[in-house]
DNA sequence: TTTAAAATGTACTGAACGGTTAATTTGTCA
DNA sequence: TGACAAATTAACCGTTCAGTACATTTTAAA
């Protein structure tokens, strides 16, 4: 994705190379992080400078302004998710099956992206008005409803789902518990403590998760082996 | 909860009245408005006093600083949450019609407040710190937990649930649900349109939760009518 | 080699904001 | 009633922080 040298290869004096690619790139990175951590008036240009190599001049002569910047960031963590949904091929699978392994791949890539998750829950504390403007991401979110409406439709051809399953509800049923997962465990953990979210609570609720979504919708579904 | 006259029917100068608890009313009302809306950082203490019948002085007379107000904001809502689920009398139900009144109470009570639910969503983004160092929340959360253990173990020892079904993973999941419906909702209209906050979507999502929960323990259940 | 544009650094500014000081009014009770 | 405590105000203070002015260096084109 970069094959730049690092900004922080940069000679700090003196005879410095230009290289804006690296210096954007290592200011998302460090912004990502900032404002995953302490949202959007929480996070600070000044700590997003000091932790990356380039001076807070930089974050202006290229992102405009704080908001600019956190736009940015929102767009990209977006598209690093959508990249490992759009890889994964369902359409040679059995619907249940492909089903299934759309759950659990949400269930997996929610997990591995906690910065994503953690801007999303930023954004809905802002209503989504930054979301709502960026065109970027709008046109995002088209795929993985294409594609659990192909499983669908290839489903009820099979009399193997449900006549009501839809694919919107589907993603919805997905998504909450996938995003809850992350977005809710430290004040879960803090209530409830922690068996949900060591390594083999994980486990336990991926298949929960898996046995929930497919009972819903495929007629006669039965759990092999629960708990 | 307070029958004393509101701070706001205090005359502005000259001859007030004192009434401190109107005014540390007054002061949370505002405050849990501001920070559910703005965050912990993006809260202001200045718009809370000019919004509020009192001056800023007040605030720190009564809280301490800002996040002691903070604090004390998510008490508040906490409490009020609790209590809607502490009157729900269950214990004398069927198994099967208790957990559908758990489920969709708890659909209910969280749509019904949505404060709560983004002042959860901020203290995720701080890791809790403030929720876990609250021992008045601490406690709170149990009944919910008894509730659901009386229901699993009644439903087992009738036949009807499996017998995995576990009162931890059982909130764990309708909470997931009941929490996302209202936090994501900004993002998810903003990316897949608004059918499932319709009025009507919402009855659905309602009905759906239902018949996933009740379909994940209760063995042979069948929703009656499902769209 | 000149030169204009792009890229970067340093130091600063103005406003916002959390928190405080010191004085004033109201309530209580000996 | 007078004195002391509780409640409340208005004005102020120091810091933090987003954003900027201006100088300087690097690159690329002519």
């Amino acid at each position: 994705m970069d094959t730049s040298p690092k900004a922080s290869d940069k000679l700090r004096k003196g005879n410095w190379k230009q290289d804006p690619d690296a210096v954007k790139a290592d200011i998302l990175r460090v912004a990502t992080e900032e404002f995953a951590t302490y949202g959007l008036s929480g996070g600070r240009i000044d700590a997003i400078a000091k932790r990356s190599t380039v001076s807070k001049r930089m974050i202006y002569y290229y992102f405009g302004n704080k908001e600019g910047l956190y736009k940015s960031v929102l767009e990209g963590v977006y598209a690093a998710l959508r990249e490992s949904e759009e890889t994964l091929k369902v359409g040679d699978l059995e619907p249940t099956e492909a089903l299934a392994l759309l759950t659990t791949t949400t269930f997996d890539a929610y997990a591995a992206n906690p910065e994503f998750i953690r801007l999303i829950a930023i954004e809905n504390i802002h209503n989504a008005e930054y979301l709502s403007r960026s065109e970027v991401i709008q046109k995002l979110n088209k795929t993985i409803i294409d594609k659990l409406a192909d499983v669908c439709d290839r489903g009820k051809a099979a009399g193997q789902f449900r006549a009501f399953a839809d694919p919107l509800e589907l993603h919805w049923t997905i998504s909450a518990f996938c995003f809850y997962n992350v977005s809710n465990q430290a004040t879960f953990s803090a209530s409830f403590g922690d068996t949900l979210h060591s390594e083999q609570g994980q486990v336990r609720l991926r298949r929960r998760l898996r046995d929930i979504v497919l009972g819903s919708v495929v007629i006669g579904y039965r759990p092999e082996n629960s708990d």
